[in-house]
This record gives structure tokens, sequence and C-alpha cells, in this order.
DNA sequence: ACCTGAACACCGTTCAAGT
DNA sequence: ACCTGAACACCGTTCAAGT
């Protein structure tokens, strides 16, 4: 070992391609789950994995197409659920998960908000939704309709569901509401307590949640 | 005039105090509607203003309050429809022109996705929609549900419909569809054309809207 | 008082060079 | 073939200097 004179600085001789495709972007998809959007850059990517920066350049193109596999990889991450019930019970499910799958991972909801990502592995969740309302017998019509609603209502409260913990996001909402002058906000500041538990909390999403689907129920029920 | 010599290479002398916050902030959303929100930055700000870079520090502490005071003045800038009608036609007046509002802006939804506004201005939507839910006869606790219910599906319509003319957002959906293999997803390969149409239009908010208001309608009666 | 250029610490990406 | 430093054209913002 001490016949080694004047070792070179990396140690190993780093063997060729190292990385893949499919590691790269998971390292970016838990980079982006610790830093949000705003914290990954290409260099620091790069930096974590210990490698040059134009590296990822050989696996992809830019910045954008890194970002477009990592939501291929973070929706193929999560296990196809079986799905079990009747109709409304398993778009409750779906939905539920779907919802709870976006909370884990925020920056990837800014990053759809920003460019819709018309990739196969993203268009599972339509195809599902679109499977039990055409078997519940709505039309295709109808069926592309409401799973408009059920996108925009799952993505919508993920993406507008503030920051941080319950508690802090509470907390801030309450403060605002506190400044409000009650003669121009005088409802806000009787149901400032409400209010804020709505806006900060997780449990709104059934109210919202079966109150869709209710309509869509009753909808069926006078096609008939 | 010719006895001019050497004009100085700013004509006028450029009169202190020539910009307002207000018309930082106002120059400011123009640019964001022309440019979107990557395409702002103080210096190219600067530059369309005729000022120096720096000066806009002059009016706001960083980009961050600049960006809040565009929130504000589009919020202000929209003036307070009457509202007439019972509570249904009510609230669906509030949310199309809140929704249409939003659609004359896509850079600021973008913007209330990465962190919410909590300013005085912004809040009027809330106070609105909770005087008409609670003046309908909604518990503080159910109007505040339904109020974040409301919240998600306009803003969330508008922050995920697809970005330019509604031909070219279906067309694009279409070409997704068509590239996807049949046996794996054939509800979608059925309901393409449906699905692109719902899923790039303007007037599929109605059909979600309806529906929500249909379902409060009915938890109103059910209640009594 | 009001305005601003230079400078600093960052970006994504091109290009030419390393092994 | 695979990797990468230097360089380019950008950022937001600090700081010290202009008028």
């Amino acid at each position: 070992v001490s016949t080694q004179v004047k070792p070179k600085p990396s140690p190993a001789p780093a063997p060729r391609n190292r990385l893949s495709r499919e590691e790269v972007a998971s390292s970016a998809l838990a980079y982006l789950d610790r830093h949000g959007l705003d914290g990954l850059s290409m260099r620091r990517l790069a930096g974590e994995l210990g490698v040059g920066t134009m590296t990822l350049y050989g696996y992809f193109r830019s910045k954008d197409e890194l970002l477009d596999a990592v939501v291929d990889a973070a929706v193929a991450d999560r296990p196809a659920a079986p799905l079990e019930g009747d109709w409304p019970d398993r778009l409750r499910r779906l939905m539920g998960d779907t919802r709870e799958a976006l909370g884990r991972h925020p920056a990837l909801v800014q990053l759809r908000v920003q460019r819709p990502v018309l990739r196969p592995e993203a268009l599972r969740f339509c195809e599902l939704t679109m499977e039990i309302l055409t078997g519940a017998g709505f039309s295709h019509d109808d069926a592309a309709q409401a799973f408009r609603l059920f996108f925009t209502y799952v993505f919508g409260y993920a993406a507008f569901s503030p920051a941080g913990s319950e508690e802090e996001a509470a907390q801030r909402s309450r403060t605002a509401m506190r400044a409000l002058a009650p003669e121009e906000y005088p409802v806000m500041t009787a149901a400032g307590d409400q209010l804020a538990r709505a806006m900060a909390g997780g449990d709104t999403f059934d109210f919202g949640l079966d109150l869709i689907i209710g309509g869509l129920e009753q909808r069926l029920a006078a096609a008939r």
C-alpha cells in the first residue's frame, strides 16, 4: 500500500457509463422532493451524483427532457391498486390514491401546471377513470366531461394545497384573516377558524369528492 | 435648435420619480401577459420601462415583492359585478367571472400555485363566496368546505387548462392519444375525440360547476 | 434624494478538448 | 466512446458610486 506514491486525485478510475437515464431521473425526483422545483439545477444534480455537469447531457438532451422523465418515473413508481367495489367506491379510491401520490411530490404538480404532460405513463390516470365511468354507463361524452372535472379537482387540490404542515398553514391563514377590516370582510372575520381549517387541512378533500360523485350518481339515475 | 452642440446622450434630463409602484406593477402584468412567467426578468422589465435595472429596487425590495403587487393589481383591476338572482345563480356568475379573469392572466395563476397569496385584495373572492353561502343558509363549517371546493375547481381549471388556442390543444391531445396502444388504453382510444374536446375546450367548465352547485342545493334541502 | 453601473454568485447550454 | 472544463449569454441582488 505504501508503495503508492502520488496517488491520482480520483482514487477510482471512474468506470464509464456508471449512470442510466432511470438513475438520473430518480435522483432528480429525490432532489425535487427535498429542495423543490426551484432548488433543482443541472449543476447541483450533477454534483450530487459526483459527476461533471455536462455528463447529464449525455443522458438527456435538455433539462426539460429530464423533467419529463421524472414525471414518468414518479407515475410508474405508483403500484396499480386493484380497485374493487361499485363504481362510486372505485372512483373514490382512485382519486384518493392519486391525490395522496401527488401530495408526496409537490414539485411534480407544479411542473405539470407549467406544461401538460401527455406521455403514456401520465395518461394511465385518464384511462382508469374513463374505464370506471363508461363501465358505470356514462356515454363517452359525459365520461370525458366528468374526467376533466375529476382531473381538475384532484390536481387542483394538490396544486393549491398550502406547503408545510397543516398547523403552520392554518396559522398563516388565521394571521392574514385577522388583519382584515371586519366591516369589509364580515363573513371571513366571523368564520375565520373554519376557513383556516378548511383551507389548510387535508380532510376537506372528501367533502368535494363525495359531492362530485353524488352529483354523478344523481345524473346517471335521472338519465334512466 | 442648431445652436445645440454635442447633445447629451439622454435627450430629456429624466425627471426624478417618473415611476410609481402602481405603474411598475401594471407594466409587469402586461409583460407577464405577453411573455409568460419565465419571460419576466427585472432586467427586461427595467429595459422596457427605459430605466436602469436597479431603479426597480427603489420601488420593490425584491422580485417577490413586485410579483405580489402584480397579483394585487390584477385583482383590484376587476370591477365588482353586482351579483343578482338567487344564491345558485350568484355563485354561477361569481365563479364564471373569476374563471374568465384568471384565463386572461395565465401567468398569475402559475404564480399563485407557487405561493399562496393571502393579501386583502386576493381574499375578496373568498369573502364574496362565503357571503353567498352563509346567506343561503350553510353553516360556517359547511360554507368553508364548500369554498375550498369552489376555489380548487375554479383555480384548478385555470391552472390546468392547456395553453394556446383550443384547436391546437385539442390537436396535441389527439396526437398523443393516437400514439397509445389500443389494447392498453382501450377506452381512451375509443373516446379520444370526446376527451380531446373536453380537455381542451372551455365550455366543460359549466358541466362541473353545475354539478357542484346541484350537489350543494341537494345538501341544503336534505338538511331541512 | 434619486438613480445606476460594476460586481458577485448563480443559471442552462454550446463547444472543443480531454481520456 | 464517454466524459468534462471553459466559455457564453443569461439571472437576482449587493454595494458603492454617480448626479
